[in-house]
DNA sequence: TGACCTGACGTTTTT
DNA sequence: CGTCAGGTCA
């Protein structure tokens, strides 16, 4: 019999969670009470009691990480309990990539082919502006990102074109809903999805084939969902669809932890769980495994002031813990430096780099720190921020691949065409965009290869551009490309071509990191590179390298090939006859194209021997024993424009409330007194969620800034004191509770811009001058046989260098990933 | 066409 | 302050 002591350390409510089988289940689960064990035990659990075989339990999560985790957690109980992988695997998923798979598998059903391609949220914008033109509409860059995050906004709410025409109430909205009809109808015919189509085309399949639902709905029996309090109406909509037949769907989640209202989560999902599902079993998970009991109480000082939550109080077994330690600093510089100090003690008391973390609002916060820990030479690792796959170096690269894969892609066909430079500007890629109204031509590519005559090769017969019902635009449109001038053309030759001879390639042959290096080699994309920006060529160049690194690290790492049929499918092969389908090289292209919309490059890896430094919503569903939470002023946490909405203050709270919850041990907050934004210095006050704590948690560090710079306005209002340390710290915190401090508005009449302080200002140039000036590292020859720590292959020892400067290989064997070569400047000396 | 300049604008937060 | 879209000119 299969042995049940991972059941064991379990408590009573959590047991309940883990036993509960059959019916909806809404586990409210504060925050460190061992959700994720709950999840990943009930997952074991159903496999091993025989309720279930792996493969008809599905769990969604809202990030890879998290998807990841659970696997592996579920991996370990199952082989402990020596039922390792015997008849498949859960579906383990985020809910974008369920969505991809599904649409996947069904491409056909909602106008694409299995190729299709992922737009980010730069490449959306590219196409709203393609889409607005054609709609004949002049959209500025506001206009275009309003109109973005319309179409987002209607998709996350579940609303094709169609309901959404239906909601509008003047003709303005009306305008708005028809142009996202034409943008869905463009981005049908390019063969494209952004990211909302990940939820809302599967719905779409699901509303026109109730059967197919009833399908899936019955091929996965026990559908689970973490996070649930972030889900937005379509993805609501989604789990209704898979789990009809038989509701037997678990949901864990925290009202206090929803921090994804921008994103259309909508809380009521959680708070109305039980009236939508009839008979839902309710379990409470109120003991907190994870922090001391000052942090708790901190928590909860700072969470209890929000207007609408359910009311809960968490408590823990644990100690009382150490108190919070308050850094006040003069300006940003000074909290960052303060922080690296605070961080490198520590590392010399015996902490570990990776129980350390600095979590801050905003992403730009995150320079500062990361000077200043390099400066004193600590490692440390960027979650999230600009991912390395939205790089322009990159997104070029990744564009040909992607025109490879899907000729319709107009984005980034249109987007590489010119580039490197090869004749062809702004100018013609405007009127291959116009050719694509032409009758016959379906794309930006069609379009090309009519001028490049390659029209009978490509198998598009000419005679399909058919010449009858045209009106001017058409005929303008191929006058345009009919005329062109004999450098574009050439241009346009060579482009198509290259595209052609690629998927050729990626049909024949297997090696695909091959091909993708020389592709680059063929474009020469690196003299691009040097004539575009010399400054930064190396950099950009060492990018590349290092996508052709994770190219080949995806094809060597085994990763799952996509499955590319749908476990309920009964509709034989699909229609479509591409050239890339069946190959290896294409199998695996897909497979990576997938991955890199979908997969942030920084979700793996937290095991790293380094400082952690992220968003505060970055952090969600993490701990660390000690945290840094920086940047601590109002109108920066909380970041709000808009001081009347009471609801995103709320949001702004629960961020709060979310930080504070991951500490495990050890909680400082830091703030400053001024600080840059936008290359301005401006003066700051206490975040007002600072004051909402007990003053008796706190204790302030001594190394604070004290001086009074001025503050005679600040301090009647909400402000920091004259004269420093504790004793007005009460005194401040007395006067909070009532006053919209006008301080935190953004006042252009107010002189805090010129703030005049000849001194300081002087005193702070210096410094940053310098920490510009990299220092110089040392030479390349001494490498070998250090330890050095890369973001994704982790700890490993040089055993080669080849070239030097920063350009220099170094061949590195990884304790966890073995033997790989990488661009120097990616890995860092312990 | 493409190099170069200029001015506007931006920082929430992410799949 | 830094980026980037859009405009100007050779």
């Amino acid at each position: 019999m299969t042995s049940r002591e991972y059941l064991d350390p379990l408590n009573s409510p959590q047991l309940r969670a883990v036993q509960h089988r059959d019916g909806p289940l809404l586990i409210l689960a504060g925050a460190g009470s061992g959700k994720t064990r709950v999840i990943t035990n009930r997952i074991a659990h159903l496999i091993l009691s025989g309720a279930a075989d792996p493969d008809r339990i599905v769990a969604v999560t809202f990030t890879n990480r998290a998807a990841g985790e659970m696997r592996e957690r579920v991996a370990e109980i199952l082989s402990r309990a020596d039922q390792s992988d015997e008849a498949g695997a859960p579906v383990l998923s985020t809910f974008h990539s369920l969505g991809a798979r599904l649409l996947r598998w069904h491409a056909d059903r909602v106008g694409r082919t299995r190729q299709f391609t992922i737009l980010d949220q730069d490449d959306q914008l590219a196409l709203v502006k393609e889409v607005a033109q054609r709609h004949g509409r002049e959209a500025d860059h506001a206009e275009r990102k309003r109109l973005r995050r319309y179409v987002e906004r209607m998709k996350n709410r579940a609303f094709d074109p169609e309901e959404a025409f239906e909601q509008t109430r003047n003709e303005r909205e009306e305008d708005d809903a028809r142009f996202y009809e034409t943008y869905q109808a463009h981005a049908r015919r390019t063969n494209v999805v952004d990211f909302g189509d990940l939820l809302l085309l599967p719905l779409k399949m699901f509303r026109e084939d109730p059967d197919l639902a009833d399908r899936y709905s019955h091929r996965w029996q026990y559908v689970m969902v973490d996070e649930f309090q972030d889900t937005n109406p379509a993805q609501y909509e989604l789990l209704e669809h898979l789990t009809h037949r038989h509701r037997n769907l678990a949901v864990v989640g925290d009202d206090d932890q929803s921090i994804y209202r921008w994103r259309d989560a909508t809380v009521a999902n959680i708070l109305d769980f039980e009236d939508d599902f009839e008979e839902t079993e309710v379990v409470k998970l109120e003991q907190n495994y994870r922090s001391t009991e000052l942090i708790l109480d901190a928590a909860n000082d700072v969470i209890e002031h929000n207007t609408e939550r359910r009311p809960k109080r968490l408590w823990t077994e644990k100690d009382r813990g150490p108190k919070i330690t308050l850094f006040t600093g003069r300006d940003d510089r000074e909290e960052a430096a303060y922080v690296a100090d605070e961080i490198e003690a520590l590392g010399r008391n015996g902490a570990d780099w990776s129980d350390l973390a600095i979590f801050y609002r905003t992403n730009a916060q995150g320079r500062q720190f990361e000077e200043q820990l390099r400066g004193l030479g600590i490692p440390y690792r960027v979650v999230g921020g600009t991912s390395f796959y939205n790089r322009a170096e990159i997104k070029d690269v990744l564009a040909y691949l992607q025109v490879a894969m899907n000729p319709s892609d107009d984005v980034s066909a249109l987007r590489v065409v010119g580039t490197p430079k090869r004749g062809v500007g702004d100018v013609t890629v405007d009127k291959l965009r116009n050719a694509t109204r032409i009758h016959g031509i379906d794309s930006a590519f069609d379009a090309m290869r009519v001028v490049a005559g390659l029209t009978e090769r490509a198998g598009v017969a000419l005679d399909r551009i058919d010449p009858s019902p045209r009106d001017d635009g058409q005929l303008e449109a191929l006058a345009a490309i009919e005329d062109l001038g004999g450098r574009p053309k050439g241009g346009i030759a060579e482009f198509t071509e290259l595209i052609i001879d690629l998927r050729e390639r990626i049909a024949q042959e297997d090696d695909l990191s091959e091909l993708v290096a020389q592709l680059v080699d063929r474009i020469n994309y690196f003299d691009h590179l040097d004539s575009k920006d010399p400054e930064r060529a190396d950099d950009r160049k060492d990018n590349v390298q290092e996508l052709l690194v994770a190219l080949r690290d995806f094809e060597q790492g085994g990763e799952i090939p996509i499955d590319d049929e749908s476990p309920v499918d009964q509709e034989g092969p699909h229609p479509e006859q591409d050239l890339l389908v069946g190959s290896t090289a294409g199998r695996q292209l897909r497979g990576f194209l997938e991955r890199t919309s979908l997969v942030q490059d920084t979700d793996d890896e937290p095991s790293a021997e380094t400082v952690t430094l992220m968003t505060v919503h970055s952090a969600k569903g993490l701990e660390f024993d000690t945290v840094f939470l920086v940047g601590m002023e109002d109108e920066l946490f909380p970041n709000i424009r808009d001081e009347g909405d009471q609801a995103e203050l709320n949001e702004e709270r629960r961020l709060a409330y979310v930080a504070i919850t991951r500490t495990e041990r050890k909680l400082y907050i830091t703030n400053a007194r001024r600080r840059r934004i936008w290359g301005q210095t401006r003066r700051t006050a206490p975040s007002r969620f600072l004051l909402d704590i007990d003053e008796s948690r706190i204790e302030h560090d001594p190394k604070s800034c004290t001086d009074d710079i001025n503050y005679g306005r600040t301090r009647r209002q909400r402000g920091w004191g004259s004269g420093g340390g504790s004793s007005d710290w009460s005194s401040a915190s007395s006067t909070q509770s009532s006053d919209h401090d006008p301080m935190s508005q953004v006042d252009p009449n107010a002189d805090d811009h010129d703030f005049v302080d000849p001194d300081w200002s002087d005193q702070e140039l210096k410094p940053s001058v310098e920490a510009n000036d990299s220092p110089p590292d040392e030479g390349s020859h001494d490498w070998v046989g250090k330890t050095v720590s890369h973001s994704r292959f982790g700890i490993g020892k040089v055993e080669e260098v080849s070239g030097d400067g920063d350009d220099a290989r170094l061949t590195i064997e990884f304790v966890q990933s073995g033997r790989k070569t990488v661009v120097r400047k990616y890995v860092k000396i312990l």
